[in-house]
DNA sequence: AGTAGCACTCTGGGTGTTAGAGTGCTAATC
DNA sequence: GATTAGCACTCTAACACCCAGAGTGCTACT
């Protein structure tokens, strides 16, 4: 890898190529960029520079005769150093105001509403994953008997969010047990992470003996219940219509490609879930995927938290030439607000 | 309007058009049909019928030299009276079986599978509306004390539905009021539809009096939570990809207008729930729709039953040249196999 | 170092042409 | 009288072709 040592004049050059081709959708040729931006520059001497970060791999040209647009690398150089920190307007912030500044009663149009807000406000697809439930903060459970045979179980984390589930029984609780198996477990779990209960009453067991053994076993079944604890991968998302106006997406095939990806929900998600590791915004640009169906879009994602805690993960994804500011500062304005409208809500 | 009257030959003309139509895509001259098939009569006996079709109105061509496609009133002909019910292969039984043949623990999965089930079999979108809360049957309904200003109320229906919401309450709730009201609920609305609660209780709140109103009062106020009550509306949808193979969406336009038409589910939600007023498989066709995005699209939809009770909807939509005979097939398939699961669930 | 000039290259849009598919009509045939 | 063969006509889709315009790279000049 070649040392980057790019110096000021490359830089503004290729901020202004970058700028102008996110614009344009158009190969930006030298005469353009020496009309448009006021540093007076002749179109000869930019060329001479855009040969320099053509050859150093920043910029490409689809043709002899065409302009240049950006690479991956390009836009990577653009995105790590040259991108002045872009504040959402007014408009778009009372956007976000209008679709999230209510109070929600439910979680499901909440994710929702974020999802859209994204894409409103970035042209790109907006996406939203559910708070991970390994992630949250057991509260309180419930075991409410429907019939001899079943169990309603309801779960509660301490951000609010609630898992209900009906459960097969067979004979093996009684409904004294129910009440005994709730009393001990919103004893013994409260503030417990989900992650860790497992762990945690299985080390139990192994300490205890007897009658409070099969009490314990019994307590565990009820956990154990699939779709309660089952780590919950839903993920919100808004804005294929909108995206499809791209320029890129003339051509039908690329188009289905992307929509392809989208439906293919599991690649996204392990992305957003590596991705909720560290904190901050994060951005996946064209090839950098690993994933080939990826190379051609970019990929922002940030943790959103509760209380300080990273919980889940809000992004956007389009085409790898999207307004990077607008989207970087859009997703990062409304991890914080997805946050703390889930602290409400909880 | 002029009177139906069709003779064998010319029905049989029809359906060879519109059969060959929906295959290729390509409008269908008279040599097509003579070839094709095999009741032998010349191209050009065929051109005769095809003009008198054309002058009746159910085929047309876009230009002199091009051949005869199948107007939305050809379609609707084929549907209603040439159209042989069709079964559904092995495979595509198979399919079905594969997605829907487990047992479901959870609500939002079976809606899942079962849209993507039609997705997948028929090649058009699938679309699954949750069961109506309105035309559901109350069962239980539990208020959980979350801290002093918050309740938890849990809400199930006999078709094992469960919603919760979290309730603000400032003071007026007593944790014996909590549970007296929900003992009152339990015992009163038993049996009764959702739909019918509101009615009923106000109902009795004209004839009480004092102690028991208020107390009354406050037990409407437990079941007027937004989002407990709230009509659900949400619908499951699968396969804007596989649509996007259509050759008529080649046009990226025309693409874009139909993901508008998914986006803007209003629309296609009041058809849904229209048609649910009747049993069995309704089909509209193109410009039979009131909703101008939609003339070009056929939208097939069926109610489904929980206990020989319409509870909800399921469907499909794509372009107007679709495979009908396979299409409602399948989505009346699946209606009674989504009703089944979803008695099972309960 | 920066710039002007120039030859060169490539694309995209427009035009012209043609083969082929399909029709409608008329006249011949069963 | 219904069917068919034949023929003139029409329209499209595909291809070749050309040309203006945009943009480059290089060289020579300031």
């Amino acid at each position: 890898m070649k040392k980057v040592d790019v110096e000021q004049r490359q830089k503004k050059i290729l901020s202004a190529i970058v700028e102008s081709y996110i614009d344009t959708a158009m190969p930006v040729g030298s005469r353009t960029i020496s009309q448009r931006f006021r540093w007076s520059m002749s179109p000869a001497t930019i060329r001479n520079v855009m040969a320099d970060l053509e050859e150093a791999g920043f910029i490409t040209h689809p043709h002899t005769s065409a302009g240049r647009m950006p690479t991956d690398r390009g836009y990577r150089l653009y995105v790590d150093t040259l991108l002045d920190p872009k504040h959402l307007t007014k408009e778009e912030e009372s956007v976000i105001n209008r679709l999230l500044g209510r109070r929600f009663e439910d979680f499901d149009s909440l994710m929702h509403a974020s999802s859209r807000a994204i894409s409103m406000i970035t042209n790109v697809a907006g996406i939203v994953l559910t708070p991970r439930l390994k992630r949250s903060v057991f509260k309180h459970i419930e075991l409410i008997p429907i019939d001899s045979s079943r169990v309603l179980a309801v779960l509660m984390t301490s951000s609010g969010i609630v898992r209900n589930s009906i459960m097969e029984i067979e004979d093996e609780f009684s409904k004294s047990d129910l009440v005994r198996i709730s009393e001990f477990l919103n004893q013994e779990l409260g503030g417990m992470f989900l992650g860790d209960i497992k762990d945690y009453l299985t080390r139990r067991l192994l300490q205890e003996k007897d009658s409070f053994y099969t009490f314990l076993k019994k307590a565990m079944l009820v956990l154990s219940i699939p779709s309660l604890l089952r780590m919950e991968d839903r993920m919100y998302f808004e804005g294929a219509t909108s995206i499809m106006s791209c320029p890129e997406f003339r051509d039908i095939s690329k188009a289905r490609l992307f929509l392809k990806l989208l439906d293919d929900k599991k690649e996204i998600l392990d992305l957003f879930n590596e991705d909720m590791e560290k904190d901050g915004i994060k951005v996946h640009i064209g090839g950098e995927n690993a994933f080939k169906y990826m190379h051609e879009c970019t990929i922002v994602t940030c943790n959103y938290k509760i209380k300080h805690r990273t919980i889940g993960a809000i992004g956007a994804i389009g085409p790898t030439r999207m307004e990077y500011g607008k989207v970087i500062s859009a997703v990062s304005y409304l991890s914080e607000v997805l946050g703390k409208a889930l602290e409400d809500l909880g």
